[in-house]
DNA sequence: TGTTTAATGATAATTAATATCAAATGATAA
DNA sequence: TTATCATTTGATATTAATTATCATTAAACA
């Protein structure tokens, strides 16, 4: 943590910005809440239980700041907010996310899965790729578990109710 | 066109909903700009040049209704913005996008592309996929199609300018 | 230490989108 | 046809996310 920190340091020196305290809460914010997508709100709110001296304008220029130099990538779910999410150390492209329309959860997908579909892209379409946005839309296996175990307790108490015959 | 719009009728009506006056000319916006990717105002605008008495609510309302029945697709390029997109007929899945970050052109792509993805994400991750976004950041056939005119002038000007050796 | 530049915090301004509500429209049944 | 009821609309107020402004503070520097 500590060395990916100093790593993020390095890269804000190397567009010579510096690793302002400010900076560096809402950096530790998004290194320990990696698992979500948080909003500038979100991310605001979480810096500000550390340091309430904070300013939300601070975050958003922040996460702007990160966002153009790729550490965080910047994503809309169609909610009406922005959403931070921290890219993968050397990753080349951003992750994948399964967003559930019953629960709302957001699941990622760390593998690159678009590797032939970006040569068929780039080639009959003649199209440079630099980076890409893929989200898959439907019902988490969460949802779907929670599905089979309400018709399992819907047949004990029909037990003529089976729909497979 | 004719049809279309007939069999959007008929899709409202199924679904219990008018085509009003005010439906019926904001969807031939759509279907009149079909290529591009146009937003609640762009929309707006271009119905009041038919149709001066429409409201700016009235055609929010008109295209969040068309997205519930699928007619159209509402996708976010990341400025801010959405964008509504019309369906093609009958398709199962949206389609994609190739955003060119230099000179801002949106393309579209029809294929589907994603089965294989789809197949794996499904399986892999056990999740039930029914919809989609996909948009590629890049650059488009035109931007690179100038980059080498210009490059050619140049050599024109300095023949010694060989980059080549 | 004084000076210049970068960054911050508070808050105003902007803007996309939604909510509200009275009026208009359209369908329905007496 | 006319009274009635639900749907839709247009104008406008409201909300909420993001950006802009600007005086103040902190940091780098010489």
């Amino acid at each position: 943590m500590e060395s990916r920190i100093d790593r993020i340091k390095k890269q804000l020196h190397g567009a010579s910005y510096k690793l302002t305290p400010q900076r560096e809460a809402t950096v530790r914010v998004l290194l320990e809440n990696e698992e979500d997508h948080l909003s500038a709100e979100d991310v605001y709110l979480l810096v500000k239980e550390k340091a309430p001296e904070i300013g939300l304008a601070t975050v958003y220029r922040t996460l702007e700041l990160l966002t153009e130099l790729k550490i965080v990538d910047k994503i809309n779910f169609g909610d009406g907010v922005s959403r931070y999410d921290l890219r993968q150390e050397g990753a080349a492209h951003f992750h994948h996310h399964l967003v559930c329309i019953e629960c709302g959860a957001v699941d990622e997908i760390q593998e690159d899965l678009l590797e032939d579909v970006e040569a068929v892209v780039e080639k009959r379409w003649n199209f440079q790729i630099k980076d890409h946005r893929l989200t898959f839309h439907g019902i988490c296996w969460r949802c779907t578990e929670k599905h089979a175990e309400e018709k399992n307790k819907e047949n004990v108490n029909n037990p003529n109710n089976n729909e497979d015959f």
